[in-house]
DNA sequence: TTGTAGGCGTTATCAT
DNA sequence: ATGATAACGCCTACAA
């Protein structure tokens, strides 16, 4: 390996200088610059950021910790994460928590993230309120969802006013029976609470009477939502649109009314929340939430970014702007 | 930051025992390592992977290149090589070399490739005897593309033999005008071309004969797929079956269709390859090639691994098994 | 079984 | 403007 020593020796310079070269810091005459150029030109140098970082204290690895980038939306949400911190001069490194909900504390605790310099978290129902004595002062940014007091950076979007306005546009298209097809669980705070009172909102503010019938509490991925399908019908009862927690699993319950027969958007409608790629290309193509997600990976960087340069930098709290991308799937 | 000095000072002994307490190597008392691991317990310290990998001269962080984790197949691939690394005690930092084939090998040329160990590259067109030269003996394995004749690790699949599969089986299905909605280039050894490869076979082993109108040329996402098939019927050609590259392309295939009013699989049968998660789903659910994926990432990391550990290790070629999985979209 | 010395490649600091 | 020195935290080699 060519190191600082082998440049310098053979430009005749200090390995100092060298470094000030790369660097490009100030202090260096333009011929002495040019010589050091043409020897790393030469010896095919590398700079060793693992030295550079084992000095600085740091790793230049920013860990993005998602249940799995196997799933379309935080596949998306990487791809952006992995842009915003090349911009920044930070890799990335993915952590995957897995779908379960419980194991996210435990595989961000001890997954070996003190190896890198920072965190962004892109949790299903992790609540950081219950894990801010253990990560102590280690720099973690929340994306995707709200942390309700917690000092802790977050980067989150509007799930209420984005379901809501997805369930207010069913309502305008004339549906009355409105199902919602959900994560597992409404307790704690976290996307699936707070999409779903958002559906809730709407429905009051429409006048409709909740039926708790039409809640279906499956899980976040395709086979859930059709799953979901399957069962409301079997239990008989009656529905003419779906609000479903996300596009995958509005996927799943575009294929469980194929399954059973049922036209969309004719006899059903359904509307989705992330708007991922797919959502265009599905037959129907699904009416969506579109959360700007460029947006959010970019500032979720930033911040990350500047409190691992500045740890004592007051949290901060930002929203994502949401459209509502009205397809298909909602007649 | 808590260094071993300091764990050694609490337990009042040397650097060095702390260091062999923590890599669990022999030669160390009983009474000594039960004090030493107290005292890592009481001062929260942490290894410094930087520093240990400085002296090792490695980084204990594998890349993956890829067009991008937002693609499913990728993310996907992504998801599994992340898990084999674990096992191994790597890390994986995704690399995004862009759907464009050119920039490919700048991408991974310039890339900050020298603080990986290895590079586990999932490149769609670049051929890797045309930079040989420039990696010299960086651990390098292929996954999912063929290489020929350079020296390089690979584990790729069953390009040809499962298109074929696939093309087969819509012979077998009563298509007799199959188009080929493929990427931009037939040129040179890649997935594109391999599989084209396959679906020529086919038909020559059916005694159909290939019929140029029928290879639409256009790319490896879903808007391609749908273009395609807008272009096919625009200009009047008759089809009645389509092998599509990947599942993403047939997916905007079926999208397509449905665009234009045809049925599938009545009017029009699909056949996909990757067999990506969404693939079940769809309307029609696609009929796919699937290779095991699992299977690939794990013997990519397999190789990589060892080749880091013994760089002089002759290459070595595995190519998955697949299954073709037969859905809606084939009738 | 335990400890000491030295160095991995870089950069901050202080000198020249 | 340039250079010498000493660290960053760990591990290899050798010594005790």
């Amino acid at each position: 390996m060519v190191t600082m020593s082998d440049v310098a020796r053979l430009a005749g310079v200090s390995k100092m200088t060298v470094s000030n070269v790369v660097n490009n810091r100030a202090g260096v005459s333009e011929p002495v610059r040019r010589r050091v150029l043409e020897a790393i030109q030469e010896s095919g140098y590398r700079l060793n950021v693992n030295a550079r970082t084992l000095k600085a204290g740091r790793t230049g690895v920013i860990g993005f910790a998602v249940p799995g980038v196997d799933q379309a939306y935080f596949g998306m949400l990487g791809a952006h994460v992995i842009e915003a911190a090349k911009a920044h001069g930070f890799h990335v490194a993915i952590e995957q928590t897995g779908a379960g909900a419980e194991g996210e504390a435990a595989t961000i605790a001890q997954s070996h993230k003190l190896q890198f310099d920072g965190l962004i978290l892109s949790a299903v129902t992790l609540d950081p309120r219950e894990q801010g004595q253990t990560w102590g002062d280690f720099p973690i940014v929340m994306l995707g969802e709200r942390d309700f007091g917690a000092s802790i950076d977050h980067v989150g979007m509007a799930n209420e006013a984005g379901t809501r306005a997805a369930t207010e546009h069913l309502v305008e298209r004339g549906c009355t029976r409105i199902a919602n097809v959900t994560g597992r669980s409404l307790e704690g705070v976290h996307v699936v609470s707070r999409r779903h009172r958002g559906y809730m909102e709407a429905l009051e503010a429409a006048g409709i009477g909740p039926d708790p019938a039409l809640v279906s509490l499956s899980g976040m991925g395709a086979e859930d939502g059709r799953k979901a399908v399957h069962t409301l019908h079997a239990a008989g009862v009656d529905f003419d649109g779906v609000v479903a927690v996300t596009d995958t699993v509005a996927m799943g319950v575009l294929r469980g009314l194929a399954d059973l027969g049922l036209r969309c958007p004719e006899d059903v409608r359904v509307a989705g929340f992330d708007d991922i790629p797919y959502a265009v290309y599905t037959v129907p193509a699904i009416t969506s939430v579109a959360p700007d997600h460029r947006w959010m990976a970019e500032r979720a960087v930033s911040l990350i970014v500047s409190r691992i340069e500045d740890p004592s930098r007051p949290p901060e709290e930002h929203t994502a702007p949401f459209r509502l991308m009205v397809r298909e799937s909602t007649g």
